[in-house]
Formats: structure tokens, C-alpha cells, sequence
DNA sequence: CCACTAAATTAGCTTTACCTAACGTAGTAG
DNA sequence: CTACTACGTTAGGTAAAGCTAATTTAGTGG
């Protein structure tokens, strides 16, 4: 009943995103993923609430009801879209347009969104692997797992990388940590916290935290043990 | 001081789009072209001049300091290579893409603009033919007369289209009322307020009010008075 | 000079979306 | 059971940018 403000269709992408495995996303989560304060997060849910764009009890968190749902997924669509122009068109670095699309996804017309799509081809994904819904707002669903998770030895597929950290997508690019690159886990050292990756044939030590929001496919394993 | 909101920006770039002819742009005038009441104007203008970008004699209208013409030409800039790119790249008619642009100009990041500068091949006029500031700031200054004010018999080469109606933008384009094409006023019917025109050999009578925008370079006149 | 009009300004209110400070509640530790 | 802590909510405040209604000012006609 209220027009869908900038704000508001922020806060309505990070309970979407945030609400994965369907739970209800508390406040201090939301808090904490738009960078505001809680009062500020409970007046709004508040507010979205009343427009039942998401449904609320006291102290439980927030979720999405579906008219809510399809509105995020518009603005997930918008992004995601954006982010593969910006690097296929614009020829702009992946690890540099996520800020530009947070701020155009909101901003542009239907009418340029359509010519913004065309022009990119149609992308199913964007360039950090994340499926584009349709316009329909419909998403593929998929059910991968953190490389970070994975045991020594496991070959897996990368498929999408989470993380917004610039330089830290820098890096993965350049040592091939990409969408659709095949990765094994050579050695897990659990006590100092790090991995040692192969990729494209080369080794590489990484921290696991950074890992967390790389997220992979198993593969079938292949004599993974020995060398 | 303050922060360059949205609203601030489009003050000043309207401010300077009034100001042409270097006179003082009453709040009347302001408010009408932005689409506000008048108080609303005072009030804003008040603020700006608190931060140096306009002065401000009470009831004697304001007029943009240098810092504030800096700013306001930056939007503008931002402004005319964004409907360029809408056009050029992206293939939306020229009678579409101004109230896009108008958004986007508040919101693209210097490097999206560069991009879309580059894939718009650098351009020096936007598609109605108004000339692009530089980085710098520096702007090709023109003296043109509207088309509505040229006698019978005229010549003229068509530079630049101020209107912003779409479906006169339309119609213009249909008629090869465009940038670059030349024109010659056949006939002038002051009573009705018609004109009658000859472009790319075809006449067509139209309302001289609604040539008001149609901006043009007289040509020098080669036997304008007979067939 | 007075009255009227048009334009500009002032005063005061609204909405959006944030904030801080104070308060309540639920779950854990002793 | 009590006390502590973390988190959530309530209360109340701010800044931006708009609005309406009332007032002031400047210019014009009689």
C-alpha cells in the first residue's frame, strides 16, 4: 500500500537472502547485514509488516510472506542482471560492481533493465555464479556446500562465490578460484585454520574463514587419498 | 559542506539550464521546472546558498556561484553522455531515454561513467544534439535561434532539440527533424501560429509554439524569397 | 495615495528513515 | 531463585525535503 521505497526494497533483498534455510531472520542479523541499528530494523519491519510484505513476531525475527518474496526476488533479479553487465558490457572487474549494482538496482526502468538483459545475453548467472531468477521470479534452487567445509582429498566444482570482499575476489580470480573452475582439497589443517587448495594444477594455501563463501558441488571422488 | 543529495543536484542543474542567459531564475520559474511548490524552492535555495553554490538576493531570483556551476555542470555532463549511452548502446529511442537519464544521473559511480563514455565512443553531443561538457567542466558555448522565430524563406541547419515531450520527440524524428538536417520555412501563417517547413524535401505545417525548442544555425540564404 | 494582485517568503506540519538512551524479557550461571 | 547478559523493543529526537496556509512585498491601476 506504500510505494516500495529504496529502503524498504533493501530490506526486503537482505531477508531474502538472509532467510535461506527459511528461518526467521533476527533483528540484529538484519542489523547487522544493512548497517543500521536495531531500533531502526524493528520500526521498519514494523512498517513492512503493516504493508504484509513480511510477517513478524515479537522477538521470533522476521520472514518474508510471498507477496514479499516476490518483490526481493525482483530486486535480486534487477542486481544480478546488473552485475553481469557491468563486467560482460562495461567490461568492469567482478570484484568492483558489486556496489554499483546495489545502488543502480534500484534506479533503473523496466525499459532499461529489458535492454540491459538483451545486451548481456540473457544471463542464467551472474558473474559470482549466483543463479538470475526470471521474470517470473522464479529461482533455481541448489544445494551446495562451503569449500571450507570439505574434507582432504575432495574434488568439487565451484559454482558460486558469496563473499562481497573486493580484494578478497581479487585474489580468487587470480589464482582461477572462479565459477566452474574444479578445485581439490589437498590438506586440511585444521589447527592453524588453513587449506591447501589445487587448482587449475597449482597449489595454493589459503585461510578457511575466506573460504566460507565459496561455494561448491562435490564432485564424484576419484582416488582422492594418496597423490 | 552537505552531502550532494539527489534533490541539491537537480536544483543546481536546473538553476543552470535556466540560467542561460545569465540572468537570475526567479523561484517561480525554478519551482515549475522542478516540479515543486514555490516555498519549497526558497526553502531549498536558502540551504544552498548557506553552502556557497547559489546566491541569493531576496525576491530578485538566484543565480549559481562558480563552484556551484562546477557542480551543476558535472550533472549535466553525467546527464548527456547517459542518454547518448541509452541510445547509442543500449538502442532505446531518443524519445524515451530523458526521464531514465534523469534518474541515473544521480546515481551511476565515476567508474560506471566512464565505461558507459567509452562504450558510447566518447561522444561530444548527446542524441538531441546538446553539446557534452568535459571533464573539466568546459562546455561548447553556441548561439542558436529557435526555429519558431525564423522568417519565411530561411534556411537553417537543425543543432539541438530542448524539448522533452516524448511524443513530439517522436513526431520530430518521424519528419527528419533531427540533429544535423536542414530545413527551410516555406511559409509563415502568424495568425494561426502554423509554419509551414520543408525537411529532406517533404513539407509538413506545424505549430510554431511547438517549435519553440527546436533549436537551429540559420544558414546563409541562396535565392530564399521565390520556389 | 490607496487598493489590488502576483510573487516570494515565513510559519508550522508531514513523512521517511535514521539515531541514542532507556527499558523489558528470556535464557544461562551460579 | 536470583543475577547477569544479550537481544529486542519503546520512547523520543534529528535531518531532508516536501506541503498548506498565512503573511509580506513590490508593482500597477484608479
Amino acid at each position: 500500500m506504500h510505494p516500495l521505497t529504496r529502503s524498504r526494497q533493501d530490506y526486503l533483498k537482505a531477508l531474502f537472502l538472509l532467510e535461506a534455510e527459511g528461518a526467521a531472520v533476527p533483528t540484529s542479523r538484519l542489523a547487522a547485514h544493512l548497517g543500521v541499528k536495531a531500533p531502526s530494523v524493528t520500526n521498519m519491519i514494523a512498517r513492512l509488516a503493516a504493508d504484509r510484505l513480511v510477517r513478524h513476531s515479537p522477538r521470533a525475527g522476521a520472514r518474508l510472506t510471498a507477496h514479499g518474496r516476490r518483490e526481493a526476488l525482483r530486486i535480486v533479479r534487477r542486481h544480478r542482471i546488473l552485475e553481469t553487465f557491468l563486467v560482460r558490457v562495461l567490461g568492469l572487474d567482478w570484484s568492483l560492481v558489486h556496489d554499483d549494482a546495489e545502488i543502480l538496482e534500484h534506479h533503473i526502468s523496466d525499459r532499461v533493465l529489458g535492454a540491459i538483459d538483451r545486451l548481456a545475453g540473457h544471463p542464467a548467472e551472474d558473474p559470482h555464479g549466483h543463479p538470475i531468477p526470471d521474470a517470473a521470479g522464479h529461482l533455481a534452487r541448489r544445494s551446495l556446500v562451503s569449500l571450507a567445509a570439505l574434507p582432504r582429498g575432495a574434488r568439487a566444482l565451484v559454482r558460486e562465490i558469496q563473499d562481497l570482499d573486493g580484494p578478497r575476489l581479487a585474489r580468487w580470480k587470480e589464482i582461477g578460484l572462479v565459477p566452474g573452475a574444479s578445485v581439490r582439497v589437498r590438506e586440511v589443517r585444521g589447527l592453524e585454520g588453513t587449506v591447501e587448495l589445487e587448482v587449475a594444477g597449482r597449489r595454493h594455501v589459503t585461510g578457511s574463514a575466506a573460504l566460507a563463501g565459496v561455494m561448491v558441488e562435490r564432485a564424484m571422488e576419484g582416488g582422492s587419498r594418496g597423490a
